[in-house]
DNA sequence: TCTTAATCGAGACGGTACGTCAGGTCTTCAA
DNA sequence: TTGAAGACCTGACGTACCGTCTCGATTAAGA
């Protein structure tokens, strides 16, 4: 998706401020204001200079929210399953309703209906990593007897971060962060 | 959204027709071949009649779908609750699934991520009814003795739905009718 | 060009409404403002209406300026050739400067140029006349002997109209009162 | 009028096609098949790099006749004042009645009726500059005892000029060669 | 240190679709 | 049976972005 022809002499200077004026321009005047000419002109940069590294206004929005997310808490453990589920839900949660990234994640889904390439770009890049750790984690709780041995993880994943999608991508208002507890009691309820 | 300033003398044939195109684009050659001017010119219709009786593409698809979603099954009281959800659930994922609509549905709810008027209007007409009718199920349910007076009807249909969506618009690939079905027990199990 | 499918059942007041609003939109707003729709909608009257008396907007325009072309002064006969040349002249100017004909009737030359059969009718009915009244008035005098017998009579109509026509189509200014009476004795000076 | 922006990378191969184009369409199906689509179309270019250049098709059509004109034949001076006024007032009769420019000067003349902008560049480009001549040969007569020293020039320019339009515009058919001599004849009579 | 080749800004280019406007035809309903 | 109202198809308008493309100017290698 984000290949590079050349990266050695690539600008970086010009890479932040593409990816910036990108997230800026979603959060200032929503996903449909991110144009590649808008970026380019708020990043005083040549359209061509963005097409040259990404194939895609999607694709540029891509790479700012993951650089974002790389940034991001790490998932925890301190023992605690329930707690640590809590903590990582409610990052993505901020992630999903942050004025800054808020519209750029649910516009790049809504890009990816189109753009089989954003598709998969999108999941491998950002979704599949935060679900991976996830997953480990719930391993991990396995391992140590607190989820039964059959415990269908991929379930209990679709069941945790489903609903909160859901919710988003239908404006329904996120979850308040004691509703997101009650969500993981009850998933974690009779396989705990 | 569909608002009609006058609906007196509407062309009901060219209604028709234009819902028909809609569909139809959407499901040969996909959401992005969604276009007024695609629209009008398969339907025999002026781009102008479109734009008098709809603000959006988006308000042709939404209306094309519910027309459909209406004629489609109604939740079903066979007095099994499980059965009867995991009927409906089916209805859903196969409307998320069928070529004609699905493209369409998905891309209604990409578009609805930069229309506020467009999310609304999605809502109210097309996924609010049919979540209604749900928890009526449920309600009923409850009132039979099937579910315990304070179980949390919404976060049932949240668990119920959400990960259903969740799969589809992050390209997951759809459940089976199996996979669908231990979903619904899995749920209903943590209320019995 | 005007004519009339059925005269009988015309409404004169509907008539009256139509030819008065297009010279009233094309003083006010110039002949570029003269639409169909604008002038329906001024003067409380159905686009249907318009379509059925005349062809074309021109034509409508052709009629209005005709019926005041015939209120206006005749040509005058006071037995000096120069002073009712100029007399007639000056009415003709008046007519082009008007802000109330004169862009209709710039427009209306403007228009003919795509439309023959506008052309042929704003000859017959509005230029056409005047020149014959000039060459009747030049042919009495000829008779009378102010001019040569062998005077070449349309060459004199078109030295004493063509300059006058020329600078208002072209945007030269109108002749002053005083221009115009040079005008008038230079060209009679030829055949004297 | 035809201002450019930036004309440094401008590129002469669309402009010709354009105005190819432009004076193909009027000649060929009139100017009222003259459209800024159809231009676009039929020279394989853009609408944007049209409007980008030009701000009317009125415009369009007034720098195709420029470029014409330019290369017509320059006004002669044989030293015989009536040859040389006919010489070029026979240029423009067959300027005016060329099938090919004939009709795109005809719609210009129009178009300038509701448009200040495209009337004063069409004098400024295309009529000043021939008037600016014929006055200019006049001058040099008039030094050389041909004309008298206080010949009103302006006027014998409109008397020439003015008949030429008026038969035009009225679609009173073009001078014939002899007639126009006539003309040219009569106006110096009494000045020569 | 100097070349030299890729990258940079700028923005023109051929396109597609947008949403609007006027033209001219046709149907419905009240008078 | 007319006329006001206005829906309808057609086609052009002028604009916004798309993704591609040439320009010089800059810049960071490798010679």
């Amino acid at each position: 998706m984000t290949s590079a022809p050349n990266p050695q002499r690539r600008s970086e200077k010009s890479r932040q401020a593409i990816l910036a004026a990108a997230l800026a321009l979603s959060g200032e005047r929503g996903y449909g204001a991110v144009t590649v000419e808008a970026i380019a002109s708020r990043a005083g940069v040549s359209k061509k200079t963005i097409y040259r590294w990404w194939p895609t206004k999607g694709a540029v929005i891509l790479e700012a929210l993951s650089d974002m997310a790389e940034a991001a808490t790490p998932f925890p453990d301190t023992g605690d399953l329930p707690t640590d589920l809590h903590t990582q839900m409610a990052a993505v949660l901020d992630f999903l309703s942050s004025p800054v990234t808020g519209s750029a994640y649910a516009g790049l889904i809504a890009e990816s209906q189109h753009d089989p390439g954003l598709a998969e770009a999108l999941t491998a890049q950002l979704v599949g990593p935060r679900v991976a750790v996830a997953k480990q984690r719930l391993a991990r709780a396995q391992q140590q007897g607190q989820l039964p041995a059959d415990a269908d993880l991929q379930l209990i994943v679709e069941l945790l971060y489903g609903p909160v999608y859901y919710r988003h991508l239908l404006h329904l208002g996120p979850y308040s962060r004691d509703r997101l507890r009650e969500l993981v009691d009850r998933v974690l309820d009779r396989w705990s």
